[in-house]
DNA sequence: GCCGTTTTCGGCCCGACTGTTTTCAGTCG
């Protein structure tokens, strides 16, 4: 049982009960409950043990208690009940944009609707017009939404992926019939989402290693097993697929099976213009003979090539680098000095106190963490006093707390739909870090919202833009906007570039990191953590920024605090000498 | 079901937006 797993009974809980008309209080308790499990950066069955699940927010005896029968035996007692009141297909007919439990409970009950399948139908038979205040426009923009759900759910988000891997890979290396176990494929590149996972184990006893593959307790299905080969399928759907090689080619399988496919294609291409051949058993040249195989580094050098990281293989121009030496030296996870967009209590989503978040914070290495709680425009959030008083709170704990890091008075202010600030920029001025997001109507042209966020950008109090496009992996598309103007702006006005690390956002995404690094603009990686432990999804972002081929320099937070502002203090001077008498 | 410097009961975010409507329900952030 992985925590993603508990928290999918959780969130399963939430919904059912939704659908059924319960407390919504109760409703929101247990979706809470699910986001705090799935996010932990430890297994929930450690906390379980030591007796301190209490301890999570959101998580009280109840809750706790049915987590400890979820960890046991994969269910509880309260699911079981609703699952028996509640067809468990709504579930997941309740995660399709538009769609919420309204019109779910009315699809059910006067219907018959139960899963994806019958939605599907309803639409198609036009037996759905049957249901009040459902008309063209709505039907519409259902049929569209169904339509893109099943080409998104195909796939899973990588840091969940991870675990499983992880989880497998570390049950395969207690082995003592494994040598290395190491998962390939689009998780080994970091790619976003994953859509089954490769493992490969170097090992001379293959029937050994597929008995204990195959009867993984997770497994719900044994879908193929041969001798050096198996998939299976896993509860939580997951595919996974499963090579046995010996040890003196496992260095070219892991070379083959991580690909990308254009990458080995690319490479292939290169070898056999060089008179050799590349294949998952090893390097040869035109006799046969075995040049290389046992490690990855020596299938590239039997190219003559240094050793790509797996994040680059795209086929994006890293053969060409390497080639040239000039492959980039990415960014990792100990470059990051700080996080400049965390939310405290004052949010009307924040869960955390600032003092929590400063510890957590140290926990971590950070050496400073900017406080950007939501401006008004948002429910709760913060007016022009407000923020001004807020930022007087967070320096003065700040000068108070000794050995952690520094807390930034900040803010994230909302960019409003004509492209101005939801806070006066005199207020703005007097802040040490300022996040500008867009936050509502997400629908308008392209014209118009890269008007607003170049407006953000040019006006001179703001140092980042958050979540650049908006999108939700898997639930929003981004919205419409010209990128490259964008970053012509922030490059101008010094202004840079989020990295939203919330696994559900990643936020630019590594494309556009890559675009945001050669219009030469700075980029941020930030947690956007709503609660303290949250911190730690950095990690997450840190992945998205080395497929974008960034390195330290091209992340402002990799530096010393001192260099975060740069052009903004010159227009915070410029304000404070306007409103001098 | 959780939570508490308003503490063991009684709150818990609420306004904007949209498509459907003659006055608003449902969804979203």
């Amino acid at each position: 049982m992985e925590n993603a797993d508990v928290a999918n009974v959780l969130s399963q809980m939430a919904s059912m009960t939704e659908v059924l008309g319960g407390n919504p209080f109760k409703v929101r308790a247990f979706r809470q409950a699910a986001q705090v499990v799935d996010g932990l950066p430890g297994p929930v069955a450690a906390l379980r043990r030591a007796g301190t699940l209490e301890s999570l927010p959101g998580i009280g005896p109840r809750i706790a208690e049915k987590i400890g029968e979820i960890l046991d035996t994969g269910t509880c007692e309260e699911h079981r009940e609703l699952a028996a009141r509640v067809p468990i297909g709504i579930v997941e007919i309740l995660r399709i944009e538009g769609l919420g439990p309204k019109t779910a409970q009315e699809l059910w009950r006067r219907l018959g609707v139960t899963d994806l399948e019958s939605l599907r139908e309803a639409i198609a038979g036009g037996r759905i017009r049957e249901l009040p205040r459902m008309g063209p426009v709505r039907l519409r923009a259902l049929a569209s939404a169904l339509d893109r759900y099943q080409v998104r759910t195909a796939r899973m988000p990588l840091y969940r992926a991870v675990v499983y891997a992880d989880g497998i890979l570390n049950r395969l290396r207690a082995l003592p019939a494994v040598r290395r176990a190491e998962a390939a494929g689009s998780v080994r590149r970091r790619k976003e989402t994953v859509g089954d996972l490769d493992l490969l184990v170097s090992s001379l006893e293959p029937e050994a290693v597929m008995d204990a593959f195959t009867s993984i307790p997770d497994v719900a299905k044994v879908i193929a097993r041969g001798e050096t080969k198996a998939s299976i399928r896993l509860e939580s759907g997951l595919q996974v697929d499963l090579r046995v090689l010996p040890p003196d080619s496992f260095g070219a399988a892991l070379h083959y099976f991580t690909g990308s496919k254009s990458h080995n294609i690319a490479l292939r291409t290169r070898a056999v213009r060089m008179g050799i051949k590349l294949s998952e058993y090893g390097v040869f040249d035109r006799e046969g003979k075995r040049l290389a195989g046992e490690h990855e580094e020596d299938v590239f050098e039997a190219v003559g090539l240094p050793w790509i990281p797996p994040e680059l293989r795209e086929a994006s121009g890293e053969i060409e680098a390497a080639e040239k030496g000039e492959l980039p030296e990415l960014l990792v996870n100990e470059d990051l000095q700080g996080d400049l967009h965390v939310h405290s209590m004052r949010s009307s989503d924040g869960r955390s106190s600032l003092e929590d978040i400063w510890a957590v914070g140290r926990h971590l290495g950070r050496r400073y963490l900017a406080i950007t709680d939501h401006s008004r425009s948002r429910p709760l959030g913060l007016g022009p006093e407000e923020v001004l008083e807020h930022a007087e709170e967070i320096r003065s704990l700040s000068r108070r707390l000794r050995g952690g890091p520094k807390l930034l008075a900040g803010v994230e202010v909302d960019i409003l739909a004509d492209g101005s600030l939801d806070l006066p920029a005199e207020v703005l001025a007097r802040l040490d870090w300022v996040v500008a997001s867009i936050h509502s109507r997400f629908h308008e042209s392209r014209e118009t919202m890269t008007r607003r966020l170049v407006r953000a950008i040019e006006s001179g109090v703001v140092d980042a833009i958050g979540h650049p496009s908006g999108r939700k992996i898997g639930k929003r598309d981004p919205y419409d906007f010209d990128l490259e103007e964008v970053l012509r702006a922030a490059r101008a006005h010094g202004v840079a570039m989020e990295l939203n690390a919330a696994p559900d956002r990643l936020d630019l995404d590594d494309r556009s990191c890559r675009l945001a690094k050669e219009a030469g603009v700075q980029v941020v990686i930030d947690s956007d953590a709503h609660v303290a432990h949250l911190l730690d999804m950095t990690r997450y972002g840190v992945w998205v920024a080395r497929r974008g081929w960034l390195e330290k320099k091209d992340v402002r937070n990799a530096g010393p605090a001192s260099r975060l502002r740069t052009r903004r203090r010159r227009a915070a001077k410029r304000h404070e000498e306007e409103a001098r008498p």
